[in-house]
DNA sequence: CAAATAGTGTCTTTGAGACAGTATTTA
DNA sequence: TAAATACTGTCTCAAAGACACTATTTG
């Protein structure tokens, strides 16, 4: 597939697939847990994959995603953090494009990220035979027990994205995006449990979010969801990005 | 051109052109400076770009973009801080596809940060007509009198790229790429105070660079290219992660 | 000499980490 | 009651910002 081109004449180009695959990233049972779809058809058949498809000839790259997101998960995507309910925070992730990636021919795959809260169960869209939401710890090596990989380079590609939201939550007030729209303290400091694989002083951590501006607001309610002494439910604040950050250990 | 296709049969996909595009930025006279191309065709004929042109079937994307920058500066690229020399950092940036950001067709471009040491005089490669450094002040709004809009969406993703390094030289040993292999304190801070725009003090500035474990490294000799008291060299060390980071002012 | 840059020291304030202690719920 | 979680306060240490001071060059 040698192609005659000019630099700058865009009428004899080089084809290429264009397509975006989703890193979708939520909260269950203390765990970072991503979302896979199984692959019905070679290559890769039987793999794990992470959800994707082709880039529409008249949408976005962004709007692709969305609808990616939307036809897999029934969540509407937004760029800004706080919504909560049927809304996740989705941003471009990179791009990745291997000339030999795909077997079968060139393709360019634009992955994005999506942080959502939990949700009921996946929900396979399209003709995904199934689809589970997996802990980031057993794909990662870090448990290399489970051991089968994923398929293309979606291995790669799962790990830049947990690696964007585990640094940027620590500057930034995404780690709402993981919760529902009221969340106690509490909740919110097991969100950065999860996803950084630590623990955190809870008496520290108060102090920290509840005194960073614009971070959180209360909305006036308690819970005892937790247990023990009513918890003051919040609702994300206005502020994106956090000043001063919180702060990984260790690291 | 539209394509009927099925969710993974890539050999009926719909057909995209892929771009580099390319945000080489480095400081002269105390200002940050990008690398722009004039256009010697429609569309935008005349307007100032970012050097690109389109990936070929065989290589990767961060290939295309090496190759790209070799053309146009002659400069060799790599991913790890500290080179200097003939080398400059490079980094992918994010991807642009909006439908209707190339008149002619569907581009989807892929835009990549090179940093640069200052160079001697651009070296317009390729069919550019010419090509010059601009300092990004007059080019990003902050004064809208210089105001030629530069070609296509570049000027978005100049704005981006820019503040991918004003973020990045905070918590990272990047600022290293804009020198020279050896260099002053000075030297760097001026590379600090043109990138965000800020004056930093010295003697602060001095006290928290030769503290961050692995920064920076001796290199033995002295220079009084600055005037003044002979000041010692450095060459970047290699950390890559600044711990604690940098601070800017203000934000 | 003055002026410029390089480098050190010192004080104050901010904030992170450790952790004691109190408050309010459920079992 | 014990146990769990929520929250407040206090101490210590690290580091950032302000800035006085000394060191070594050029003009």
């Amino acid at each position: 597939m040698i192609v005659t081109m000019s630099r700058y004449d865009p009428s004899a180009f080089p084809p290429f697939a264009v397509t975006v695959d989703l890193v979708v990233l939520t909260v269950r049972e203390h765990a970072l847990c991503a979302l896979l779809v199984r692959r019905g058809e070679p290559p890769f058949q039987g793999y794990w994959a992470l959800p994707g498809g082709f880039v529409r000839p008249d949408e976005g790259l962004a709007e692709a995603a969305s609808r990616e997101l939307a036809e897999e998960t029934g969540l509407r995507a937004h760029s800004t953090p706080g919504q909560g309910a049927a809304g996740a925070h989705l941003e471009q992730l990179a791009t990745y494009g291997h000339p030999q990636r795909d077997p079968r021919m060139r393709v360019v795959s634009v992955a994005h990220l999506a942080l959502a809260p939990d949700l009921p169960t996946p929900r396979p869209g399209g003709d995904a035979s199934s689809a589970r939401w997996a802990p980031v710890g057993e794909l990662l090596g870090q448990t290399p027990a489970d051991g089968v990989p994923l398929a293309f380079d979606h291995g790669k590609i799962l790990a830049d994205g947990v690696e964007r939201a585990r640094s940027k939550i620590e500057y930034s007030s995404l780690a709402t995006a993981f919760c529902p729209p009221e969340f106690t303290v509490g909740e919110l400091r097991q969100v950065y449990e999860a996803v950084w694989g630590v623990a955190l002083d809870p008496r520290n951590f108060h102090r920290k979010v509840t005194g960073t501006p614009g971070f959180l607001v209360p909305s006036g309610g308690t819970t005892t969801r937790q247990g023990g002494r009513p918890a003051q439910l919040f609702k994300a604040g206005g502020a994106t990005v956090l000043n001063p950050p919180m702060l990984r250990p260790d690291s």
